[in-house]
RNA sequence: GGGUUUGUAGCUCAGUUGGUUAGAGCGCCUCGUUUACACCGAGGAGGUCACAGGUUCGACUCCUGUCAAACCCACCA
């Protein structure tokens, strides 16, 4: 029976269909997975392992911003997650993973905004519910995209359960855990110096602050008695005090002192405190103090208690204590000031290309201005009772410390204790629109300010019982909900089923660079609210970079690759590929198209090993059983099958995605097509175990490439693919490997020889082999040996060697084959004599190795002996090539 | 300032508890019989595993230091 099958798999062609026909199956739905009579009515022949589907796994996939269009980076996460979400399912667990998107609050509001702006608007014009319009038609556009591009990758998640930060149980669960907070005081309401972006106008959290070098001038000042430096001359308004070391002697006496200073403005007060903050080697060792501008102020003034002046709006403009300075900008003030105090002679002197690192908005690089603001924060030290006096940091700690979380890899564990260790109350109210509004509210006829804070929108006030309520109008941070991901896609707060069987999850995989952002908030937020860890395994992978190691940026278009373009190009399991062999854990991974290009060759390679079987075999079939070998090749290909099924299932287990594919490429390519099939040609009637191996490569391959995988399976007209069984190794005994390499290496060797001698491969020629104790193997195998070799006819019985022959040693056998008129013999010997130098060095290092007591009495037993037996096979090697010279001669 | 990672063949990278005559893909050179595949096959060249010490019978692998590159955290006027 033949089939007609393309010679080149055309990805393009299939990978739609076969993602419909996976998403129509229900099977990336697990309620289904363990269906027994969804199955019957729905699957052709299924493995019954199906209906009895226990144990679960499941990942929550890692929400892309609503925002835009996904890049090269969430490739990196779905090719992983799919992998190891396939690799389970066929493992025959009640597999989820459950996909969504992330509203990305200040993201996306400034992704409109700057729409708006083109459209010469900005949001107030529109007002907050016709801009939220704005943002939500946007968003849907943009979730539209970046479903269809998921899918595209081959993604197996559940579109059943998808969830966007925004739905309506998930916003239930965002003020469910604001209003616990609350009551257990974790929430509550400070005025403090905060990080303030004029642009988006809003607060950040310290983590969403980002630094960037930049040259400034340093101007140095002369300050009452003191000389002092800033680079920001327009703080200076907004100065209470002057900070000395206390060890200082230089300025001791100062100490404790109420000082007038004098200013653009006129004299002002300031005093003068000793405090540990100040550098005493660092420039004059003097400080002004501005605690309304500045974080390391704002710690002195609470310190010594000093009062706090604000002089900075939040548009970054000077306010109206500031007298004719009022309503500049910070920029337009400090030039005004220099030029003032230039004129009082108040500037000692001015340096130049000061370098030092400027505080930005991570979202718009706009530079952040320290502000002092009324904000909404929680407190990350406050002992609870529920946690036997620890705080939600110490259990978030300890969960990783307690290993309830392992971090793969190892070393980020390190860098989580330390962020989290240090971490300060985090700032969660945000002055922007988009986003969950802040569950509060307030009365505004009562003098109660007191806050209400209510699982719903309270009625009437508590206190005065009228209905003049007014929620807060801020929103909350966008990580506020993403850290509730893992539960409250799954139904949390209510009880759900879901919860119950998916949670925690079993594994998390991100990059790297949101370890703290997110994995860190979503521990905090899983051990307070569930008292339980979001997940048992964290998974860190690198970032993609261009093949010079840059980063790709939207700025550079030339360095980005387009994960769609790829797919287009190359498939989506070539692409797949590219990015899961070849790279470490946590290490960044360099693209370029042409990685993508050999990998699709590998595609095509394993498509034309498919090809080549389906059209010789007899029959088209399942081969359950592993068949029986018939032959040396046959023991030795099902032996490394069974090897290589085991090396790949305990590489998964361990996440090291990279090492099961290579070793999976190399038995693929090197030992199955390359030699078995070779063989199989020559010794026939292999179809059982030309088809098993096959199905068993399949389904190991699956979780890599899932498309080409399924596409070729479907010729076994025995339903899909990704919900066969995970093959398992089976224990073989007499593999006869070691034989069959004595016969590839004489095949090696013969073509060795005629490769040296430019024999082409349709000149078949005679060889004459001692074969010594080898002789039965080898005239058993000599079909293979001269078909591979491209010989006409071996002499196993000729004692003495042809003398116009090439010569080779293969094992224990000699090799010889005459050639007559076209054999240099000094180009023999001197070819010999290059081998025997080789060999000579190599025994003389072995017996060195061994003639040292030290070694043999503290190496290993199996060490020393296999040193011996290289050591026995060398000197035989070179007694061999000895006797081939001393013919020549 | 504190921390992490990386440095292995021309290029991109594997090498997981210390024992291989150091591997792969791409690229390069030579040759192409065979209707699975030229997105292929056969053969080949190419590395003192950044450098210097140390531990060890034994180091690409562990320790210390140096050099180079990248990143994270903190941020000093």
């Amino acid at each position: 029976m033949s089939k007609e099958i393309p010679k080149n798999y055309d990805a393009r062609l299939t990978e739609d269909a076969i993602y419909e026909s996976w998403e129509k199956s229900g099977f990336f739905n697990p309620d289904n997975l363990a269906n027994s009579k969804w199955l019957l009515a729905n699957g052709k022949k299924i493995h019954k392992l199906l209906a009895r589907r226990q144990k679960t796994f499941s990942i929550a996939m890692p929400p892309p911003n609503a925002t835009g269009t996904l890049h090269i980076g969430h490739s990196v996460m779905l090719a992983i997650q799919d992998l190891v979400i396939r690799y389970h399912r066929l493992q025959g667990k009640k597999t989820l993973w459950v996909p969504g998107t992330d509203h990305a609050a200040i993201a996306t509001q400034t992704v409109v905004e700057k729409i708006l702006a083109k459209e010469g608007i900005t949001r107030h014009d529109l007002g907050r519910e016709k801009f939220l319009d704005r943002v939500n038609d946007y968003v849907k556009n943009s979730q539209g995209i970046i479903k269809k591009q998921i899918r595209k990758m081959g993604s197996s998640c559940d579109w059943s359960r998808e969830r966007y930060t925004l739905d309506k149980g998930l916003s239930e669960a965002v003020t469910e855990a604001f209003v616990q907070m609350y009551e257990d005081g974790l929430i509550y309401r400070g005025f403090r110096i905060v990080n303030w972006c004029p642009r988006c106008h809003s607060t950040l959290a310290d983590d969403e602050v980002e630094y960037k070098p930049a040259k400034e001038k340093l101007y140095w000042l002369k300050y009452g008695p003191f000389i002092l430096a800033t680079s920001r001359l327009e703080t200076k308004l907004g100065d209470t005090a002057v900070a000395v070391h206390p060890k200082d002697a230089r300025y001791k006496k100062y100490v404790g002192k109420k000082l007038k200073i004098p200013g653009v403005l006129g004299e002002f007060e300031v005093t003068v405190v000793a405090d540990e903050a100040v550098d005493m080697n660092f420039g004059s060792g003097v400080i002004k103090v501005t605690p309304a501008h500045d974080f390391v102020d704002y710690e002195i003034s609470q310190r010594h208690k000093i009062p706090l002046k604000q002089v900075i709006d939040e548009d970054g403009k000077m306010m109206s204590n500031c007298g004719k300075y009022a309503g500049l900008t910070t920029k337009q003030c400090r030039e005004a000031i220099l030029s003032d105090l230039q004129k009082m002679g108040l500037i000692e002197k001015i340096e130049d290309g000061y370098e030092h690192n400027l505080a930005v908005c991570y979202r718009c690089g706009t530079v952040i201005e320290p502000l002092p603001s009324r904000q909404w924060f929680i407190d990350v030290n406050k002992p609870l009772d529920k946690f036997g006096g620890k705080s939600i940091k110490q259990k978030s700690v300890e969960a990783v410390k307690k290993g309830r979380i392992e971090i793969i890899p190892k070393r980020f564990e390190k860098t989580y204790f330390s962020w989290m260790e240090n971490l300060r109350d985090w700032c969660i109210s945000r002055q922007i629109w988009f986003g969950h509004r802040i569950p509060v509210w307030y009365c505004s006829d009562c003098n109660e300010k007191k806050p209400i804070v209510l699982r719903g929108k309270p009625e009437c006030c508590p206190a005065c019982s009228c209905r003049h309520l007014e929620q807060d109008p801020d929103t909350l941070d966008t990580w506020f909900s993403s850290g509730l991901w893992t539960f409250s896609t799954l139904g949390w707060p209510k009880n759900t089923k879901d919860l119950k069987n998916f949670h925690p999850t079993s594994l998390m995989e991100t990059g790297y660079d949101i370890l703290f952002f997110w994995v860190a908030r979503m521990i905090i937020m899983s051990v307070y609210l569930l008292r339980e860890v979001p997940f048992h395994k964290v998974y860190l992978h690198g970032l993609v970079r261009t093949k010079s190691g840059e980063k790709m940026s939207k700025s550079k278009p030339e360095t980005v690759i387009d994960p769609l373009d790829m797919i287009e190009k190359y498939g989506a399991d070539s692409l797949r590929l590219s990015l899961l062999i070849g790279t470490a854990p946590g290490n960044d991974v360099k693209m370029y198209e042409e990685k993508i290009a050999g990998y699709r060759n590998f595609v095509n390679k394993l498509w034309n090993i498919s090809r080549y079987i389906l059209m010789s075999v007899e029959e088209i079939k399942l081969a359950e059983k592993q068949p029986k070998a018939q032959t040396l090749s046959d023991k030795w290909i099902l032996g490394k099958l069974n090897k290589i099924t085991d090396v790949v299932t305990n590489e998964l287990e361990k996440y090291n995605f990279s090492l099961a594919g290579e070793a999976l490429r190399d038995f693929t390519w090197d030992d199955f097509a390359d030699w078995y099939l070779e063989i199989s040609k020559i010794e026939k009637n292999k179809d059982a175990i030309l088809l098993y191996v096959l199905q068993n490569l399949l389904k190991l391959w699956h979780p890599f490439m899932p498309y080409v995988t399924e596409n070729i399976w479907q010729n076994f007209g025995v339903g899909l693919l990704m919900v066969q069984k995970w093959p398992r190794a089976s224990k073989m005994k007499n593999l006869s490997e070691g034989d069959f390499e004595l016969i590839k290496s004489l095949v090696t060797a013969v073509r060795n020889l005629r490769s040296e001698y430019k024999i082409e491969p349709k000149n078949k020629i005679d060889a004459v082999i001692f074969a010594k104790t080898k002789l039965k193997l080898i005239k058993e195998q000599e079909d293979i040996v001269k078909s591979l070799g491209r010989l006409s006819k071996i002499d196993f019985y000729r004692k003495d060697a042809p003398k116009h022959s090439a010569r080779a040693i293969a094992g224990d056998t000699e090799i010889y084959l005459p050639l007559e008129n076209l054999i240099d013999l000094n180009k023999e010997k001197s070819r010999i004599l290059k081998e025997l130098s080789e060999a000579q060095k190599y025994s003389a290092a072995l017996k060195k190795k061994l003639e040292n007591s030290e070694f043999v009495k503290n190496a290993p037993e199996e060490i020393v002996d296999g040193e011996k037996e290289k050591l026995d096979q060398t000197e035989s090697r070179i007694q061999k090539l000895n006797s081939q010279f001393k013919d020549l001669e």
